[in-house]
DNA sequence: GTAAACCACGTACTATGGTCTACAAATGTT
DNA sequence: AACATTTGTAGACCATAGTACGTGGTTTAC
């Protein structure tokens, strides 16, 4: 089973923003976040809360649980180890 | 409109919880979280980061996106304001 | 009653989410 | 080529996610 230690937002988020044909920092404005915020997300630097979750969606004109549902289709088949146990 | 700061977890957690008949510290152990921060979660003090949701999901029997969407129908209507803009 | 399970709550601590400023490096446009 | 737009990146900073310890209070069962 592969194993990885945190769920990653960049491809979903990088895909459906090019698909809108926004720029990072147009998206920032609308979601009222950093722009060098997105930047780490799309680079899987950071990861976001929930709540950054809901303000992205909004921003990107889909619902929160359609951005999750990517998330499930990219991350089938791996298990989240914990390092810090 | 209605305004909030953060979406809370705490209403959908403790009830899919308890729905499951799970204590928080069965809870805590198959997510391998503490069960303090369980506790934290369903009193709204603390917010989940993305790799959280999923972890609880998984330990909860559902998927991500299932739970987020039940996060939506308890937040129709809201919008998220930023304090710290 | 008393034991045991469950949970609220406090405090302290480390790791990281998220902002801000600034500059370099791409990428696109004419 | 030159210019504008977009993005990567670094470093400093504050707020908070998440851990770990304890204590006390409530419920359920014997």
């Amino acid at each position: 089973m592969n194993e990885i230690e945190n769920i990653t937002v960049g491809a979903v988020l990088k895909q459906i923003r090019k698909s809108k044909k926004m720029s990072q920092e147009e998206l920032a404005h609308r979601s009222s976040l950093d722009r060098t915020y997105i930047s780490m997300l799309e680079r899987n630097i950071k990861q976001p809360t929930i709540t950054t979750i809901f303000l992205l969606s909004e921003a990107l004109g889909l619902k929160p649980s359609e951005f999750v549902n990517l998330l499930e289709d990219e991350f089938v088949g791996y298990t989240i180890k914990r390092t810090t146990v």
